[in-house]
DNA sequence: ACCTGAACACCGTTCAAGT
DNA sequence: ACCTGAACACCGTTCAAGT
């Protein structure tokens, strides 16, 4: 707002509530540009969810008016999509791409494809409505890659895809879920125990209270794995 | 709007497509109720989406005033959740109840389920978002009890829960977000030929022109059961 | 080429009332 | 108990301009 007149500012003009960026980080922004922009929406998704990201709010963390960013994106749904895809980014380990050991490069991509939207709890619940991005697309190619050369025929090779992806998605969607506030545990809980004649047996089991995420998605993985291609 | 005086109204007065309801239409309404107000938005989510459903257009098509709606829920996020819900009934074929065909039982609460979700492509693309009704609990826990009486230890019952429930949710939300329009998926697949020397081993597969959903979901299902517990 | 404020259309929800 | 319109706060985006 202030902005326009570019000299020595004084102090205290931005002050952006949870992460506070001082006046003087803020006057001196550098320019707008995508990447800054998708990196932003990225912090600003982080730390408010899919429901904080406005224009106007991503505007100020970033310096700039609000109708600037409409010069670099087209609409919001863009910002969702770059901001999505931006943190699927894969940087395979140099070392493994050689291996032999197909199994082990399967389970370690889909647990950092897994790690990567646990990281951004908001990319699970975006995912369903978004198209596919260069990063989604690289993944997927890597895993067919891999899976080819591991001997899966191609006839088999995209229910396999699809069966793994199915897993990674529904495993990562499932967890980010049941990552609720407090409060909200609090009630979900009560009111399970309250019905627990209704649900007798995922009471027994504590289904809902096993926070084991990780174990389960690596022992279930490997029951799938046992299946797509039994050893 | 009109409403209020009650004489007697003729005929025609449901009407609910695409459309417009006529004043005359929409002045002899039942009276306003929890489950009229999640049918309509279930209705209205069919037809328009998630971004469809607004508070105002609900009330229209109930034939309300939009701040009648609040007396009945507290605010549009229960209008979500109870939608969703209402979409994941379960009516279990009596018969199969006490079938010896467990591996069949699973199969096909599976199906039923991910058809369930698909008949209403939002409900993949809310889940995410939302809490856990009673009725997604009563498909887990028969779920669960299915798997018990088959012999799966309690040491292993969460893990295969969530192995099978992962599949599904993430089969229905990618085959959901798949589902679209003519022009979308035009541009992207042109995006993808372009695209074909970076992602040579997908393309060679055509896995994202691979049109059988059910087959993949089916065979699958299959491997995974099989990792699960193999016959 | 890049950025801007004013203004518009729209939407969820509060409130003070009505019956 | 149930419903209502007016009004408010907020948000995405268009537009006509600025540099």
């Amino acid at each position: 707002m202030a902005a326009k007149r570019g000299g020595a500012q004084s102090k205290r003009s931005q002050r952006t509530a949870a992460s506070p960026r001082s006046v003087q980080e803020a006057s001196r922004e550098p320019p707008l540009s995508l990447e800054r922009i998708v990196a932003t929406a990225v912090e600003l998704l982080d730390a408010e969810g899919v429901d904080g990201l406005k224009m106007r709010r991503l505007a100020d963390r970033l310096g700039s008016g609000a109708m600037s960013l409409y010069w670099h994106v087209g609409n919001k749904e863009e910002v969702f999509d770059l901001a999505l895809d931006s943190v699927l980014e894969y940087r395979a380990p140099p070392q493994i791409i050689e291996s032999q050991d197909w199994r082990g490069e399967v389970v370690h991509m889909l647990e950092d494809w897994r790690a990567s939207m646990l990281r951004h709890p908001w990319s699970a619940s975006l995912l369903p409505r978004r198209a596919l991005g260069p990063n989604i697309l690289g993944r997927l190619e890597l895993l067919s890659k891999t899976l080819s050369r591991a001997g899966v025929a191609d006839a088999d090779l995209n229910v396999a895809i699809w069966s793994l992806w199915n897993f990674v998605i529904g495993a990562t969607t499932t967890r980010a879920s049941f990552d609720l506030s407090d409060d909200d545990r609090a009630a979900a809980q009560q009111r399970l125990t309250r019905l627990s004649e209704r649900y007798p047996t995922i009471e027994r089991t504590r289904l809902l209270l096993d926070n084991d995420w990780d174990g389960a998605f690596r022992k279930g993985l490997d029951f799938l794995l046992d299946g797509l291609a039994p050893r």
